[in-house]
DNA sequence: CATAATAGGGAATGATTGTTTCCGAATAAA
DNA sequence: TTTATTCGGAAACAATCATTCCCTATTATG
C-alpha cells in the first residue's frame, strides 16, 4: 500500500493533480485502473491519501534533521539545510507536493486548502519552536521575534521549493549563511 | 487585446493551467471558441501570451515601487512591501503566474520552464542591483553579499506567494522587518 | 450601391478524461 | 475437492476536453 503510495506520490509531485491521468497513475503504481478504484474512491481520494503520505514522510525528515544539532540554532540551521538539499537535484524537480497542492488546487478545493494551511501551520510552529529552544539554550537572542521570524522562514523555505522547480541552482551553506541572520 | 489577455490571466492565475478549460477561457475572455482561435493558435498560445503580459505588468509595479525610496535600502524595502501586498487578500488568492507556471508546468513544458527561469533571474538581478545601490549610497553595509541575499530574497518572495495563496495572513510590516536583517 | 474581406459566434468532431462494470485468476475455507 | 471470496486486469461507459469548420454580421473597397 505503500509502495503503491510512494509511486503515485512521484507523479503527483511532479506533474500536478490536473495533469495526472488516471492512465498516468496505473502506469506508475503499476496497478490496473479496476484496482485503483477498489483501494479508492476516485483520483481525489488517491491524491489525499499521497498527500497526507508525503506530509508523514516529510515530517519525519525534518524532524530527524532537527534531531541532528545540539542546540536549537544549530536545529534551526539544519531543518534549512535540509530543505535546501530537497530543493535541489532530482527531488527539487519533483517539486514538494504542499506547494503543488498549494498553488494548483488552494484556490478550487476546500479541503486540499484546508490541509494546506494546516501543514503550513505546523510547519511554521516547528521552526518557532526550534527558535524558542534556541533561546532557553542561549545560542538565540531573546529579542528574535520567534513567531515572525517563523513565518518569514516558512515562506523562504517554499520558496525554495518553487525556484528549485525552475532548476535554479541553490547553494545550501551560502543561503543558510545569509538566512541565518535572521536569528541576529 | 489586452483587456482580453488580462481577463484570461485572471482565470489562469486563479485555477492554473490544466483546470482551466476553453469554455472557461471563452466565458472569461467574453469572446467566442472560434474568436479565440482566430486569436491564438491554441491553449497554449494564450497563456503564453498571458505570462508575457503578466511579467510586463508585474514589473511595472515592481519598478514603481523601487521607485518610491530615496536610497537603495528603502527602494528595496519598498519592492519587499509591494510583494507582501500583493500576496495578501484577493490579489493574493489569485496568485502569481510565475510561480504557478514554475510548479505545474515547468517540470513537463520547456517553453514555460525557460520563460520561468529568465523571469526569475531577471528579478533576482533586479533585488541584487538594489542592494548595489544601497551600498554605493552607503545605506546597506559593504560586506553584504549581494547576490547571496539577493536569490534569498527570491525565495522569500515567491515563498510569500505560496503561502498567500493558502491564505495564511501576512503582515507587511512585521515581515519586511524581519527581512531587512538580512542586510545588516 | 455592390462586393470583397474579415472578424466573430456557435455547432460539430475526435480524442481523452474519469469512472464503472464485468471477467478471470488466485487464495482461503469447508 | 469444492466452494467462497478477494484481488487484479481489461474492456466499455458517459462526460468533457481542445480543436476545427462553417455560417453570419460588419466593415472596407471598388
Amino acid at each position: 500500500m505503500d509502495t503503491a503510495l510512494d509511486r503515485a506520490l512521484r507523479v503527483f509531485r511532479e506533474r500536478g493533480y490536473h495533469a495526472t491521468s488516471i492512465g498516468d497513475l496505473t502506469a506508475a503504481m503499476r496497478l490496473a485502473t479496476g484496482s485503483v478504484y477498489k483501494a479508492f474512491r476516485d483520483k481525489h481520494a488517491v491524491f489525499l491519501a499521497a498527500f497526507e503520505r508525503y506530509v508523514a514522510v516529510r515530517g519525519e525528515q525534518t524532524r530527524s534533521a532537527a534531531g541532528r544539532g545540539a542546540s536549537g540554532r544549530e536545529r534551526l540551521r539544519n531543518v534549512l539545510l535540509s530543505y535546501v538539499e530537497h530543493s535541489q537535484g532530482i527531488e527539487g524537480r519533483r517539486g514538494c507536493l504542499v506547494v503543488g497542492s498549494a498553488v494548483e488546487l488552494s484556490a478550487v478545493d476546500p479541503v486540499i486548502r484546508t490541509r494546506v494551511s494546516a501543514q503550513l501551520e505546523t510547519n511554521e510552529d516547528f521552526i518557532a519552536g526550534l527558535i524558542r529552544e534556541g533561546q532557553a539554550d542561549g545560542s538565540i537572542p531573546g529579542h528574535v521575534n520567534a513567531d515572525d521570524t517563523a513565518r518569514l522562514m516558512i515562506c523562504i523555505t517554499q520558496g525554495m521549493r518553487v525556484v528549485g522547480k525552475a532548476r535554479l541552482p541553490l547553494d545550501g551553506e551560502r543561503l543558510v549563511g545569509v538566512a541565518m541572520k535572521l536569528l541576529a
